[in-house]
DNA sequence: TATCAGGCCCTAG
DNA sequence: CTAGGGCCTGAT
């Protein structure tokens, strides 16, 4: 058990921002938080914070996570006083943060959301953690289901996907698998690479346009200057910035704007 | 019954 | 290079 105190962190905000489709509330300010193989439970009232997870791995693996080292207080400071919108949006997901959650899984939950709903996408992950995933044991003694590693998922058939209710992208995810394993695609590198090379690099696995390889840069590899354009933020941009989104004030954290605004529109938006 | 979800691929022009 | 049809499935 790891107690914190931290600011700007608020784990209801960050469950609904939809960065993590695993992540549940299991009990009133009690959250159960999948990553890979791994699962933390978290205690969390105000700001204080209890984590259930081997101290060690706290250190080595959680508090960069969750990004628990980064101040968000200051990237809300540089917010344009006169954008209102921004303004709003950032005091209503003040308390999210930017994971660094595990690349692998993140590859293949941003293939399925597509075209999806966050319901229907949840149920997929559920379906081929609980299929293809390897069973663990929690530090409180809980079995869950781990996510499925490239070499589980490499040999199927697109049927057994489809089994899942990935429907059409289940060939997106087999083919994801098949790079992996061959070395088509280097996760290891990408996890070196700068924001563009990752980003180009990603667009070259079937399925991956750019919307979904910002994703990847955003919520895996911490690339901060990535801004996936969906239809909810591209719908917001074209009614608060005529103009554009002014990308170049917030130069290399667009992507934490990008989040108070998707959160906004999602949750706190009056229309 | 039609439409559309946190898109992307492919084919025509 | 841009436009448009097709794609699994289910919620509305």
């Amino acid at each position: 058990m790891i107690r914190k105190t931290i600011s700007n962190f608020d784990l209801s905000q960050i469950c609904a921002s939809g960065q993590c489709f695993r992540m549940r509330e299991t009990a009133p300010g009690t959250y159960v938080i999948p990553s890979g193989e791994r699962l933390v439970r978290v205690m969390q009232n105000g700001e204080d914070c209890v984590f259930d997870c081997p101290e060690q791995e706290f250190d080595v693996y959680w508090k960069d996570y969750f990004d628990l080292e980064n101040d968000y207080a200051g990237y809300i400071e540089q917010i344009n006083p006169r954008d209102t919108y921004l303004r709003e949006a950032a005091a209503l997901g003040g308390g999210i943060r930017i994971l660094r959650q595990d690349l692998w899984e993140t590859i293949v939950s941003f293939l399925i959301s597509q075209q999806n709903h966050i319901a229907r996408i949840r149920r997929c992950i559920e379906n081929i953690c609980a299929e293809y995933g390897s069973r663990q044991v929690s530090a409180w003694g809980e079995e869950y289901y781990g996510f499925p590693r490239p070499e589980a998922l490499a040999g199927l058939s697109e049927d057994a996907l489809k089994a899942c209710n990935l429907g059409y992208r289940s060939k997106y995810v087999v083919r994801a698998a098949k790079s992996v394993l061959s070395g088509g695609i280097d996760l290891e590198r990408l996890s070196q690479m700068p924001y563009r090379k990752a980003r180009e690099e990603l667009l070259k696995l079937y399925g991956v346009g750019e919307k979904v390889a910002d994703c990847i840069c955003l919520f895996a590899l911490h690339h901060l200057e990535a801004f996936p354009v969906d239809t909810h933020i591209r719908q917001a941009i074209e009614q608060h910035y005529r103009r554009g989104f002014p990308g170049r004030r917030y130069r290399g954290f667009q992507g934490v704007m990008q989040q108070y605004i998707f959160y906004y529109e999602l949750t706190g938006s009056p229309d």
